[in-house]
RNA sequence: GCCGCGGUAGUAUAGCCCGGCCCAGUAUGCGGGCCUUUCGAGCCCGUGACCCGGGUUCAAAUCCCGGCCGCGGCACCA
């Protein structure tokens, strides 16, 4: 029934005269029997038994609202107060992915206008850049915020000129009115006056909290926080200087304000943020108004968590200041940081997949860490170095009538590259303690061996013969030259320490190498000396 | 409390705007098998979801109403 009225679409109108067919035919059929059914079926309607092709799946992000190929300008706006994580990530690459798509144009800007409660972080401007460097967002123009304050002054004193905003003189008091929906009595004065008061802002004659600029928007406004929203507010800056433009500005724009004129300003078609922004871009719509702008397309999505992580920026901040010493750094693995992704042994090539594959909608998305770890050992497998790493090592000697050797390609699927090694009667193998209570055992690439006691006593080398049996195939590391090796496992904010000996093939790969410990999991090499230090990534 | 936005398998997502090719697709996870000198990868098979209740309609994941739940906002933060 469905499927006739997809093929003929014309035929809606009639469709309920043609449920009443259908359901006739349908029980005429149901009398037949199966297999009469079948033949039928077989006989006389053959094609409907091919299997149509199997459309291909789309992958990527749907279609940008709004845009033409070559025009589109995205922007992403972080605020240099800390280094970004997973969440901060999906509006950067979101922009950089449809930059890219349509051939436009990304910006990178730097929200630094609050030197008191969200005071910057001087390193956190390199910081961020070197992040989204690795993430491969490719960005076109870079501002800071803190340096275009003239800027933001000059379209102030528009807005005043056009009757749009108002100096506030009523301090603390306001607040209440604005609940109220009444405001402050210098809100009717006349457009000479607020000019004249703004300027006695900006040659510091009020200070903190005693004059701010207000837009007027409707002081009734459903949202009180969209009532007569601030502009521009005193920030003292002999208390609180900013870590670029020290104390020159005493005041300074609010978020929406400067967002609105620099997205205008910078030509942004299409501004892409968490739904957290809502309200702004109700707030930032009447300074477009106001200034007669075209306002961009504003999309908001969901808030992203990263299961068993830490996100949060001043909780991070919180945790390393108040436990010196049991974290690294803000680039722990423990955390979502992209320097702890990064550190932990993430590629930015599966941070991208994932958010991508989250896209743009509205509701939150809580990305699950066996997710994650999927697209990125998928990554990961074909680039790999396979290496021997032994936990839980137990020593034992080698009993055999001769030499033996083995070569183990560092790859399996490049067999080509391989190591040489060799095994003599005496020589003592680390091999993990589990394997040693499995009596029988082949030791990878070498030969079948019987533990007993401390002794590793040769069977043969068949593989045939240890398929048969089913033994298990272990990895293994001769103590002559093993490395000794430590491998830091994130467990939620644990981070626990597995040692262990690995074969001395690992003494090739420096720091950052992402290999594979044979039946172990992926690490990332972390750190190398005497000893290596490696952190473990996945399974 | 007020304003706004959402609810598709364990997780993520497609489909929703324009109701019928959807007894709901895909990925990951989980179970089983094949292959393989790793408990990896790959390949097969299986598992599992439209928040609830009404309504409109021949037909509802899709439209309407109510409820429940979740999230965001309610700053002189961004």
């Amino acid at each position: 029934m469905g499927k006739v009225l997809a093929d003929r679409p014309d035929l809606k109108p009639k469709a309920r005269e043609i449920a009443k067919l259908a359901s006739e035919i349908v029980s005429e059929v149901n009398k037949l029997s199966l297999d009469e059914q079948r033949r039928i079926l077989e006989e006389e309607y053959a094609w409907l038994l091919q299997e149509k092709p199997k459309k291909e799946e789309k992958k990527g992000l749907p279609p940008l609202p709004n845009a033409r190929p070559g025009q589109v300008v995205t922007r992403f706006a972080p605020n240099p107060d800390f280094v970004i994580h997973l969440g901060n990530a999906r509006p950067a690459i979101l922009s950089d992915e449809y930059a890219k798509m349509y051939r436009g144009k990304m910006i990178l800007r730097f929200e630094d206008t609050d030197p008191r409660t969200k005071k910057p972080m001087k390193e956190a401007y390199d910081l961020i850049k070197e992040d989204l460097k690795w993430l491969g967002v490719v960005w076109h123009e870079e501002h800071i915020q803190s340096l275009r304050m003239p800027i933001y002054y000059d379209i102030a004193r528009e807005i005043i000129r056009r009757g749009c905003a108002y100096v506030d003189l009523c301090g603390e008091k306001s607040r209440e009115l604005l609940r109220a929906g009444k405001y402050c009595e210098t809100r009717d004065k006349p457009v000479e006056w607020q000019l004249e008061q703004f300027e006695k802002m900006i040659n510091r004659e009020y200070g903190e909290g005693e004059a701010v600029l207000r837009m007027k928007t409707d002081p009734r406004h459903p949202n009180p926080s969209v009532r007569d929203w601030v502009a521009m507010r005193i920030i003292d800056t002999e208390k609180h200087p900013h870590p670029i433009v020290g104390s020159k500005y005493w005041v300074w724009p609010t978020y929406n304000f400067a967002v609105s004129v620099d997205d205008h300003l910078m030509g942004v078609t299409h501004v892409l943020r968490g739904k957290e922004h809502q309200v702004n871009t109700e707030k930032q719509l009447y300074v477009y108004r106001c200034m007669g702008w075209e306002p961009p397309t504003f999309i908001h999505f969901g808030r992203l968590k990263l299961e068993g992580f830490i996100m949060s920026k001043s909780y991070i901040r919180r945790l390393i200041e108040e436990n010196p010493g049991r974290f690294l750094g803000y680039d722990d693995p423990r955390f979502g940081t992209i320097a702890g992704l990064r550190r932990r042994g993430i590629l930015p090539e599966a941070i991208r997949e994932v958010i991508i594959s989250v896209g743009i909608k509205p509701g939150d998305a809580k990305i699950s860490w066996s997710n994650l770890a999927a697209v990125n050992r998928k990554l990961l497998d074909p680039i790999a170095d396979r290496i021997m790493f032994v936990s839980e090592p137990v020593l034992l000697r080698v009993e055999s009538p001769s030499c033996i050797e083995g070569e183990i390609p560092y790859h399996p699927d490049r067999p080509e590259r391989k190591r040489r090694i060799r095994l003599c009667p005496g020589d003592k193998v680390y091999i993990t303690k589990s394997d040693a209570e499995r009596g029988e055992v082949r030791l990878m690439g070498m030969g079948n061996f019987r533990v007993e006691n401390d002794k590793l006593v040769f069977v043969n080398e068949s593989l045939e013969y240890a398929r048969a049996r089913k033994l298990p195939i272990i990895q293994f590391a001769p103590a002559r030259d093993a490395v000794r090796t430590e491998v830091l496992v994130p467990e939620g904010l644990e981070l626990k320490k597995v040692g262990g000996y690995a074969e001395a093939a690992l003494r090739e790969y420096g720091v950052d190498s992402r290999l594979q410990f044979v039946r172990f999991g992926f690490v990332r090499i972390d750190s190398v000396s005497d000893s290596v230090i490696a952190i473990f990534t996945h399974e």
